[in-house]
This record gives C-alpha cells, structure tokens and sequence, in this order.
DNA sequence: TCCATTACTTGAGTCAATCAAGGATCATCC
DNA sequence: GGATGATCCTTGATTGACTCAAGTAATGGA
C-alpha cells in the first residue's frame, strides 16, 4: 500500500494541499529507497549515519524500540553497508558506522530521492522563503 | 519507528521544513490511529469507505496489491467495522461498507487527527491561501 | 562488593506488503 | 450456447517492521 496514511477528510483546500504533499513525499521516499532494493527504513537508518553513532540514540531519534534497531542494524550489516562495533568506552554499546559501500548506497538514495529538491525548486527563492515561514508558523 | 521516513540531507531551509512537516504529520496520523487500537492501514482504509466500494477500487485508489486489501478489510470485518457483501451485479466482486460502528470509529479517528486541522488553524486566512498556493506549485 | 541502571539482544507475536497461483464469474466471439 | 480470455478476489508463502517481555553483559555508585 505504499503509503496509506491518508486522511479521512480535508475540510480545508490548505489540509488537502498538505495532505497531498504527504503522500507525494512518502511514496517518493518509498520508491528512491525501493531503487536501491532498501526498505524505507533501512534508508532511513542509512541516511542517519553521517557519524558513528550508537543504537540507543538511533532508537532514540526515531523514537521507536531498541530492539527494532537492532534488527534493521542486523540488516544493513548482512548487507555489508553498516559496521557494528563495540564501543571501547562502554561495552555494552555498540557503534554502528556505514562502510564504503554503505556511504555509496547513501549517496545514491540522496540521489533518487528528488521529490523534496524538485518540488522546492519549482519556487523562487523567495517562494521558498515563504514556504519554509509558513510551514514553521504552522507546525507551531 | 512509527514513521522512519526522514531524508538524509536536507539541503535547503524549506526541504528541511517540508521533512518536519511530513514527519509531524505521519506520527500524528499513527498516533490518532493508535488511540483507536487501529493501524495507520486500517485507519485509512476504513476512512474511504464513505461510500460502499469493491476491494480492486481500494487497492488501485492506495496503489497497492488486491491480496493487501483482502488482508485489511478482513481485519476490519473481524473487528466489526465493516462488511464485506457480495456485488449483485458482478458476483465476482465484493462490496465493503463501514458498519455503524464503524463510522463511530472513524469520525472518532477524524477527531483524533487533529494535526492538519490545528497546523492549518495557526494560519490567517490569507497565509492559508498562500500556503495552499505554494504546495501546489511545489507539487508541479 | 553489591545492586540498580544502562545498552543491547533474543524470542514471540502481530501486521503490512508483495508475489505466485488458483477459483469463480463475466464478457465476448464464433 | 459453449469455449476462451479477462477480471475480481482469495489463499499461501515469505519478508520486513514493529512491539513487548525477558534476558545478558557491562557500568557506576553506595
């Protein structure tokens, strides 16, 4: 289903516009990742990786349970695109780094995944300047 | 991980505002789901039943595989929020339609999901108009 | 040293999603 | 009117995400 998160009514033509922006952006996620024979969230641990970093803070960030890092980790590592080292200040942790290959999946994703660069770029920068003010007005 | 769909870099102030409000969004619309015991699937699905419709409709209108949707809707129909009746003009189909409990559930769900209306409601009238405007034109 | 906490893993279970295959019905064409 | 192919949906198998409960190992403070 791709991205079924849609909602069950727009009662305004700014909730539909917004709504269409969600789903547009999650299935442009989705199918970048697919290019790449990647779930969504094995870009998305991927891409959270610029640094070494442990799984508590990845499971942290992305605010799910610990032990589905571990297995998306367990993942990318049988796919040779993420290394998982103890930590030598703390052995309980382990740090999870992406290899060469990894950082050139990565690099590819950030390629396929136009959707949010192609739909920015359709507006002058002074659109965009707009755009990002009122989209921080409305998140609050 | 609720919703893993983060970009790897955000290049630009707006890309990176259009990421946050995705973001926000889907873990508003799982978390409204969730309050209900549904999934973001049934949820969804469930929300485009406002009128009653074959399977082959819900899976084309979500882009996704018919067998999907038989394993939703039933699902749905164990929890009694919907039924699942043979079309009498094409028996071959079958007609889904939310129960009255069902719709209870989804305008409770409506209800629940507040994030796009409060996100829309901290804008004037104007800003909304532009705001609605410029997805558009992001859109393409 | 003892003990609680922290960091992560394992195991069990649910659900979403896809693919392949199959049954039933329809629609058409001779 | 009967065969043929397409359509609508289901079933079964498999993968992956996700959660929860329980467990291991290491840390750090009393």
């Amino acid at each position: 289903m791709a991205v079924p998160n849609r909602p069950v009514t727009t009662s305004s033509e700014a909730e539909a516009a917004l709504f269409d922006l969600v789903d547009v952006y999650d299935r442009a996620y989705e199918t970048a990742a697919a290019e790449l024979s990647l779930s969504p969230a094995q870009a998305c641990v991927l891409g959270r990786l610029d640094e070494r970093r442990g799984m508590g803070a990845l499971a942290e960030e992305l605010g799910c349970d610990a032990s589905n890092i571990t297995q998306i980790v367990a993942r990318l590592e049988a796919l040779g695109l993420v290394t998982r080292e103890p930590d030598p200040r703390d052995r309980r942790a382990r740090l999870v780094a992406r290899t060469p290959l990894g950082s050139e999946i990565n690099e590819r994703f950030a390629t396929a995944f136009t959707f949010a660069r192609t739909a920015v770029g359709r507006l002058s920068p002074d659109e965009q300047d707009q755009l990002t003010a009122l989209l921080r007005k409305a998140l609050g």
